[in-house]
RNA sequence: GGUCCUGUAGCGCAGUUGGUUAGCGCGCCGCCCUGUCACGGCGGAGGUCGCGGGUUCAAGUCCCGUCAGGAUCGCCA
């Protein structure tokens, strides 16, 4: 740290103008005050003026009572002409004085009026309405982001990224950035994204699979990665992108996936803990949520047992050696009744719907020593041990139908030894989707891209 | 990609068996209003009915195509 910051706390944040957010008011004794925000409202009277002035932190009233000569309101006053101009979303500083009064219903208090810089007018029509449909919602994204509960959002997955780091540093974590150019197929590639590569051709990555494998080979023990993942999948449902956060994790030195299980439940006990703790009371408020914080170790049902219990209730999943979506839920209100749980891990996948990289049970080759995680229907993680045995891992390379010529970056990961190893990967915005009970994850990612949506 | 549904003013919607000038709410604009707080009152502007073709004397309405969106399935995180 530069010597200067050090002697000098207060430039360790630059802070241009003292402003006060508006969250902050009511802890302030009464004076005067310079807040910084845009218009939300304004209610123009003869003898007064509202402005409901919102910042990234809430709501206070702004009043100006216009002055008064002989009993009637001076006419050509500049203060008030100037707060009559204000379209809902200008962008204004205001300063005046803060007064605490039980008669105002947002807060108890308000701001009189003394001083107004508009920064920038805004066009008095929206093109948006808080019930606007989604899709025109993305559209102006930047508007749509200006309400409060969506500000909630991004502090909602602050809060969740800064518990697992937390977890994480205490827990010997190493963080690595995956490239994510490649040159060919991290998974399958059916849905890779190909461009233009100078002479050649590169694929983004679908998944930073086999370089958090390659940490592992490089005696890293433990790391994870917060990065950008790409499908190139058309699909058009509620919760798949063509882009999104990926939460992975690599670990070495594991005995099975039960291992990697037991990380990812104290991960996601902690993160929730954490959103309650700090955001319980405005998640009930803005969203009517109460946040549950699951206990450990979460249930966990084979896939087999899985498809019976399926099976018991009604429904048959026709399809071969996996869940379906009515499956999921099925096996998710399973475990909320059975077990008052939210989270479920269905474990031990067949061989045949799971990668070539995924670990056999030693017992029973057809199966792999894997799981999912369900939350209230949907899944959010696949995660599993690996295969770290070379000839092993070629002979199911094989049997998948692959030329492990065409993986040999990957396979000469584990000529040089390679110790026991597991990991997972986690949807970022399908966690915040599931904890907000929000309808699709466009509603609580920053920006949303799909097949037909590559703006804003 | 399959199936189903939707597309009418800036936004959300209604529009009858096809029929004369396409409505409602919110927002916006103007005037009025002694503290509002979902402020209120009066007045006003605003439409290529997604696009193209067809049937018909006549299409927002029926048919075909197309584009866009939503739900769902497939696939996944």
């Amino acid at each position: 740290m530069r010597a200067w910051v050090k002697s000098n706390p207060r430039l360790n944040l630059p802070i241009m103008r003292n402003r006060t957010l508006i969250k902050d008011l009511a802890a302030r004794p009464d004076g005067q005050v310079t807040l910084g925000g845009w218009v939300e409202k304004l209610r123009d009277q003869k003898r007064i003026q509202f402005i409901i002035l919102r910042d990234e932190s809430g709501d206070v009233q702004v009043t100006y009572p216009r002055p008064v000569v002989d009993e009637q309101p001076v006419e050509d006053d500049a203060l008030a002409a100037q707060v009559s101009t204000l379209t809902s979303g200008s962008f204004v500083w205001v300063t005046g004085q803060l007064i605490h009064d039980e008669r105002v219903k947002l807060g108890g208090l308000e701001v009189k009026l003394e001083n107004l810089e508009i920064v920038t007018l805004a066009d008095p029509i929206s093109p948006i309405a808080d019930d606007t449909s989604i899709d025109k919602r993305l559209d102006w994204r930047f508007l749509d982001l200006r309400r409060t509960e969506m500000n909630l959002v991004f502090r909602i997955q602050t809060t969740i990224e800064a518990a697992w780091r937390e977890y994480w540093l205490e827990n010997n974590f190493t963080e690595i950035h995956s490239p994510k150019l490649m040159a060919s197929a991290s998974e399958s590639n059916a849905e890779l994204f190909k461009l233009e590569y100078f002479e050649t051709n590169a694929y983004l990555a679908q998944s930073p699979q086999f370089y958090k494998q390659m940490a592992m080979m490089s005696g890293l023990g433990r790391i994870f990665e917060i990065g950008p993942v790409f499908r190139a999948d058309p699909s058009f449902t509620s919760r798949h992108a063509t882009e999104f956060i990926s939460v992975d994790i690599e670990v070495s030195w594991i005995d099975s996936h039960e291992d990697v299980m037991a990380i990812q439940e104290q991960m996601l006990h902690r993160a929730l803990a954490a959103v309650k703790e700090k955001h319980g009371e405005e998640i009930q408020k803005l969203f009517g949520i109460e946040v549950r914080v699951p206990s450990i170790p979460f249930p966990r049902v084979t896939l087999e047992d899985a498809l019976q219990i399926i099976k018991n209730r009604g429904h048959e999943v026709v399809r071969g050696g996996d869940l379906d979506p009515e499956g999921e839920r099925q096996i998710a209100a399973w475990a909320e009744e059975t077990h008052g749980h939210e989270f479920v891990f269905v474990t031990d996948y067949p061989a045949t719907v799971r990668p070539f990289y995924h670990m056999r049970h030693e017992n029973n080759p057809a199966l792999t020593k894997s799981y999912d995680l369900i939350w209230r229907g949907t899944e959010i993680t696949t995660g599993a041990q690996r295969e770290h045995r070379l000839e092993t891992l070629i002979e199911q390379v094989k049997q998948k139908g692959l030329e492990p010529e065409g993986l040999q970056t990957y396979l000469d990961f584990f000529k040089y030894g390679a110790p026991a190893h597991g990991g997972f990967g986690m949807g970022l915005i399908r966690v915040l989707m599931l904890l907000l009970h929000q309808p699709n994850i466009r509603e609580v990612g920053f920006l949303f891209r799909g097949p037909n949506r590559l703006e804003p």
